[in-house]
DNA sequence: ATTGCTGCAAACTCTTTGCAAGTTC
DNA sequence: GAACTTGCAAAGAGTTTGCAGCAAT
């Protein structure tokens, strides 16, 4: 992701491009792995060492209320953030942390018809996300 | 879920009988619509007054490591505990924090039915869940 | 110039821990 | 009585808040 890309994901939220918050961007994007807050942080401290720790919560904060980011949990875990992009379900390890993106058009494409045919009594469906629990078979 | 059921369940997770745990476990039964820990807290306080803080919490450590109970989280949300049942899905308001369940067994089946044709590389499978997110046309 | 953002440090909330005293089997 | 569980209070982690000063448009 680059300069001009992050910059124009700003301006298009109404929010004012500031060092902070497209550092703060390109950790997400460039850590991918669905990060956590520390991680960010630890990310960020290693290329703008002077940026507050409450300045990234409030980013963060603000990029999950504009939509630019998602965040993600599971159980114990702390919170972690996603860059958004297409629809995709996530795969949770049961014995480590480990989250990892499921990407499956054909799924997708099952999950959508099951429900435009079928509804679901008083609730308005905006979007559905599968969690598999498993274990990987393979390290990263 | 009565005395006898609730007695049984520790027992055979190899758990001594406490006030402390059946009162924990009869409060995530009766309160059913995924209590967070600060519903179970103030639930026990009003039927056991000197149950300790602490003590909620590893017994609800406890439950989930013996898989009595679940966890369920989300986004900016708090713990939230879950008594295990059969297998079903979770509604998520967009707008407020509630949490419903969901059954659909017709679409356990689907889902089922395409995993076992199509495998996830490297992943053994052991759980899915589907998390709806929406809004809800009625209150409660 | 105006509005919005950041840094900082203090405060908060939720959760965990350690250990002595008390319970359960 | 042995092993496990609880209460308590203190500490810890992660996150939020308020506000003065600074930066972006």
């Amino acid at each position: 992701m680059d300069g001009q890309i992050i910059r124009d994901t700003l301006t298009k939220n109404g929010l004012k491009i500031t060092p902070q918050r497209t550092a703060v961007l390109k950790a997400i994007h460039t850590m991918g792995n669905h990060p956590d807050t520390e991680q960010i942080i630890e990310f960020i401290k290693g290329h703008h060492p002077n940026v507050a720790i409450g300045t990234i919560y409030k980013i963060l904060d603000t990029f999950v209320a504009k939509g630019i980011i998602n965040m993600v949990k599971t159980d114990r875990d702390k919170m972690r953030y996603d860059a958004v992009s297409d629809l995709h379900h996530h795969l949770y390890c049961s014995e480590t942390s480990r989250i990892e993106d499921y990407y499956d058009e054909e799924l997708n494409q099952i999950i959508t018809n099951y429900f435009s045919e079928k509804e679901i009594p008083d609730f308005d469906i905006e979007d559905i996300k599968l969690q598999i629990k498993g274990k990987f078979l393979k390290n990263e």
